[in-house]
RNA sequence: GGAGAGGUGGCUGAGCGGUCGAAAGCAACGGUUUGCUAAACCGUCGAGUGGGUUAUUACCUGCUCCCAGGGUUCGAAUCCCUGCCUCUCCGCCA
């Protein structure tokens, strides 16, 4: 959500950081509603002021054993004229609300121009594309010669889209998980959490995901929750409404879920394999931070995810993405693409985001400065990693010609000492 | 799911329908004392929002907020209703 006073105060700037992204947002009608409400106000506030202090005569004149009728009357007068102004101000409030809610976030201003994915800039690549002497297979041929993934049986339990490991395939998303956590945990400072994959509509609007991405969202039919789309949902709103300490800050989160998505729009698209399914697993990174720290801490981020990578021994390149291509709630990200070899093509394992104070306004997480002032956090987060894509990378890239799978070094330990798959 | 109790400021915890944004204590912050630390003493100390002055920093003033939403009343933290959450007991269950 945006600062409406900024809205308010530099209607020109904003409009053009949003004419940034596409899309045409307008700010004409937040202004109205602002100005209507405002106006709203003060008159209540007025009415408001001469009735408690006609309340207060009616009180005196009472303990004096007075008369108060007239008072009495104008106070209830005013009272309903008090509920009638109410009545208007709660709608003009939701008004407002709703359309802050459908904006999103500023671009920050070392983020590039641009309309889509074309228009990102790569800022480096490491890691040299593995060579082979055979031609390299997809995932999915790799994956059913090994039988470590079996999508027919998935897609019988549940439908199209849902990943099913089996034997060592399972044993290996298992690794990478724990060794993942291991890492967030021991080597970057990260403090583990493990948390609802069910969460309130409160919940889902503190972080963006609601009230513009319901269709992107799996609901239960009989209760008012929704299934999370990833851990940056439940971990950020954890402290919704709350006012932290500045010594806490920056706080360090990390968590392993599993992620819903309803892939709505992308249906026909990544149909093959497991690249892009509806439920999958994920270490996540989150960050709150003071303004000032953010996007030093962006950059920590995002190379705690990169060495999660470098790690595994898989090339990946670092990108920008331009405004046009940012998700909804972020003003600057950076997405990670593994190579992968069968397939030939790049995948995205993690986006590292900075949301500045957007979600921190729509969750109401504060903290108290050194000088005793109230402000917004910063919150940032980034994959570390998500699974079935860098699972994709491992067994394309590390296939031999025989038909196995070279196990990383660093996932042997969490393999039974395996080398390889197969 | 059934029965009961309760939800007040960063925390603990008072609060007769008007004088309560709310006692007290703790914590925090500033100061005095002190060689340093500790202790003691003094002071400050919730948030949001409208308006005004000044406009970096702040100050003045109105209004709202004692879980949320309704209601009663001239007037609600205080009474009534609904919902949510927490705790205790019972039932069921991984």
């Amino acid at each position: 959500m945006l600062d409406l006073n900024v809205i308010r105060s530099e209607p020109e700037q904003v409009a053009t950081g949003l004419g940034r992204r596409g899309g045409g947002h307008t700010l004409d009608t937040i202004l109205k509603i602002d100005e209507n409400r405002r106006a709203l106000i003060t008159e209540s506030d007025e009415l408001r002021n001469r009735r408690n202090v006609v309340s207060k005569e009616v009180g005196r004149l009472k303990a004096s054993g007075g008369d108060a009728t007239a008072q009495m009357a104008e106070s209830k007068t005013i009272g309903e004229r008090i509920k009638q102004i109410e009545g208007d101000l709660r709608d003009l409030d939701e008004s407002l609300r709703q359309a802050l809610l459908m904006l999103p976030n500023v671009p920050a201003e070392d983020v590039p121009d641009g309309a889509g994915a074309e228009d990102n800039q790569i800022v480096k690549t490491i890691g040299e594309k593995p060579r082979f002497d055979f031609q390299p297979l997809p995932h999915w041929d790799v994956c059913e010669k090994l039988g470590v993934l079996d999508m027919a049986r998935a897609a019988k339990i549940a439908g199209s889209g849902f990943p099913l490991f089996v034997g060592q395939g399972a044993r290996l998303v298992r690794a990478l998980l724990t060794w993942m956590l291991d890492v967030q945990t021991g080597q970057n400072g990260y403090t583990e959490v493990w948390a609802p994959v069910l969460v309130n509509p409160k919940t889902m609007t503190g972080t963006g995901q609601l009230p513009k991405f319901e269709e992107e969202l799996y609901r239960l039919r009989d209760d008012d929750l929704y299934l999370i789309p990833t851990a940056e949902v439940p971990v950020t709103n954890l402290y919704q409404d709350e006012i932290l300490a500045e010594a806490d800050l920056p706080m360090l989160r990390t968590a392993y879920t599993p992620c819903f998505r309803r892939e709505a729009g992308a249906a026909g698209r990544d149909t093959r394999g497991m690249i892009r399914v509806h439920q999958f697993d994920k270490v996540e990174m989150v960050k709150f931070t003071t303004p000032e720290a953010s996007p030093a801490e962006h950059e920590s981020l995002t190379a705690n995810a990169e060495g999660l990578i470098e790690q595994l021994g898989l090339p990946y390149r670092r990108v920008l993405l331009c405004a046009g291509d940012m998700g909804f709630s972020a003003r600057k990200c950076f997405d990670l693409e593994v190579y992968a070899a069968g397939c030939d093509r790049w995948l995205e394992v993690s986006s590292c985001s900075n949301f500045g104070d957007f979600q921190a306004r729509r969750a109401n997480i504060r903290y108290r400065d050194a000088g005793g002032k109230v402000r917004f956090v910063h919150t940032l987060n980034g994959s570390g990693l998500a699974l079935p894509r860098i699972f994709i990378a491992i067994m394309e890239n590390f296939q031999q010609a025989d038909g196995r799978v070279r196990v990383p070094e660093v996932l042997r330990p969490y393999m039974g000492g395996a080398e390889f798959v197969g």
